[in-house]
RNA sequence: GGCCCCGUCGUCUAGCGGUUAGGACACCAGGUUUUCAUCCUGGGAAUCAGGGGUUCGAUCCCCCUCGGGGUCACCA
């Protein structure tokens, strides 16, 4: 049985785009092979916590078609799927770590630990922990307990090397001693992410561990974990770190980190799944566009690319925009009435999208092309007083079309480009920024039959 | 800096020992068009990071160098 998972901290307002690609690789390779994919809250940093961020992320999962099977909503055979009510479990693999020798007690305080650190920096050395504590004899222990010292319980590395298979990656071997002994058990009782994620995988017999590539330096880590505590190694796959343009990890300092950045910005949540299955990865047929279940259909972990895409938001626009054009105008209708809120009428909405729909590539750039059908211009782009004549000639010629029709009205107006003696593309951009104050529109004709007659001279009106 | 990962057009990528190194985005030129967009046609764009091997033959296999990234917390 195939179950993967995305194990998110709710420390951030909402999914990381990183996260979401994780996500949906996780959540395609489950339900590729008739898995389960799992979201497991992990919220061991009571620091950074973030209230009704765990929901949010779910919110999002949800809306973009990635739910989960199991997750602290809808719970599951294995829950608490919360780390903060699972603290128990952690303590007790602890513990059993301490009595078998591959872990012990810390009762070392910051400050020290910040000494060492700085002192190990100055002589340009590993900051490593100088394992002050390893060798307390069981009347020290026991006294300090007693006393209740704050204290953590580390990890204890043995000498040697330790290998991993990854199925992106192949094996990857490192010598233990760069290792340092991480903390596993905080003194506030939560466990660290490497105690957490060795304990919660296993117990929730997780079989694909598929995640970022910034997680493979501890993967070691976690391999002595499952080795001491006699568990069965999850398949590894580390998928490369999404970057910007500028080459970097997506950090959360430049904008265009989270998911809602881009449904702000009016992407398509299909266009933004489209887009992250092609990083690292492409379609057999070099299929750009396809749709979620498809890409379940063809998608495989083995052909993941190593090396570290860069999120380029040009390619998405396009793919953005192609999603627009083929999408059923009712469907797009509702998406961009949702965009807006009320601003637009739907009925607007459904008589402008035949003139718009072609032209956007995103969501936001309907009221670009829409906004003249709401409010008449208030400046222009061109200036304009030169073509009084042109304005009342049309406006007088246009009050006698009573069949106010796009048809009609482009004829009446190619004969007042005509007698007047002017060439078709001028008369037609100062009639269009006249209409819409700007030099790019939706079609004139169509536009003018939908702002209505009365509407539209009026407009005329105004400039004459 | 130590350790780890990675390296094909500007970007996303195909390639899996013998190819005129292919496609997509972006860009440029032309056509259609009452603007813009769509659509169509064409074009430039990777000495396959560099250098050594292995081989009859390397983008592809091995090594080194260089470059980029990640990671070195009681954060995940």
């Amino acid at each position: 049985m195939v179950r993967t998972r995305i194990p998110p901290s709710p420390t951030g307002n909402d999914l990381h785009i990183g996260n979401l690609y994780t996500a949906l690789i996780n959540w395609a390779y489950a339900k590729k092979n008739n898995g389960k994919f799992i979201v497991r809250i992990e919220d061991t940093d009571r620091a950074r916590l973030v209230e009704g961020a765990a929901q949010q992320i779910l919110k999002t999962l949800h809306a973009f078609g990635l739910d989960p099977d199991e997750d602290m909503i809808k719970g599951g055979p294995y829950g608490p799927y919360i780390q903060s009510e699972r603290l128990e479990l952690y303590k007790k693999y602890a513990l059993q770590l301490v009595s078998q020798g591959d872990a012990y007690y810390c009762f070392c305080t910051q400050e020290r630990l910040e000494e060492v650190r700085q002192i190990a920096i100055t002589e340009k050395k590993q900051p490593k922990y100088d394992r002050h504590c390893l060798h307390l004899s069981a009347e020290e222990i026991s006294e300090k307990l007693e006393k209740k010292i704050p204290h953590v319980i580390r990890l204890h590395i043995p000498e040697g090397k330790t290998s991993y298979t990854d199925l992106i990656r192949g094996t990857i071997t490192i010598e233990n001693e760069t290792l340092d002994d991480q903390v596993l058990l905080k003194s506030d009782g939560f466990p660290t992410y490497h105690l957490g994620v060795v304990v919660d995988d296993h117990l929730m017999e997780i079989s694909h561990v598929i995640r970022a590539e910034e997680w493979m330096a501890s993967v070691p880590k976690h391999v002595l974990l499952y080795d001491f505590l006699k568990w069965e190694l999850p398949v590894f796959a580390h998928v490369p770190l999404l970057r910007t343009p500028e080459k970097g990890k997506i950090s959360k300092r430049k904008g265009a980190v989270w998911v809602s950045w881009y449904l702000e910005e009016g992407y398509l949540k299909e266009a933004i799944l489209n887009y992250l299955a092609l990083m690292a990865w492409s379609h057999p047929d070099q299929k750009e566009i396809f749709s979620l279940d498809e890409y379940i259909q063809v998608f495989d972990l083995k052909d993941i690319n190593p090396s570290a895409p860069i999120f380029d938001v040009v390619k998405l626009t396009w793919m953005n925009g192609e999603y627009i054009r083929k999408m059923e105008k009712g469907k797009l209708k509702e998406e961009i009435y949702k965009f807006f809120g009320d601003k637009y009428p739907e009925d607007l909405i459904e008589r402008t999208l035949p003139l718009i729909q072609e032209r956007i590539k995103t969501l936001k750039e309907y009221d670009e092309y829409a906004h003249f059908f709401l409010e008449a211009p208030k400046e222009y782009e061109i200036e304009i007083s030169k073509y009084k004549e042109l304005f009342e000639k049309t406006s007088s010629a246009l009050t006698e079309v009573s069949d106010w029709k796009a048809e009609k009205i482009g004829e009446v107006m190619q004969k007042v480009a005509l007698d007047l003696g002017i060439k078709n593309s001028e008369y037609f951009m100062a009639m269009r920024v006249a209409i819409t104050g700007k030099k790019i529109s939706p079609p004139l004709n169509e536009s003018m039959e939908i702002l209505g007659k009365e509407e539209t001279l009026s407009r005329l009106r105004m400039i004459i």
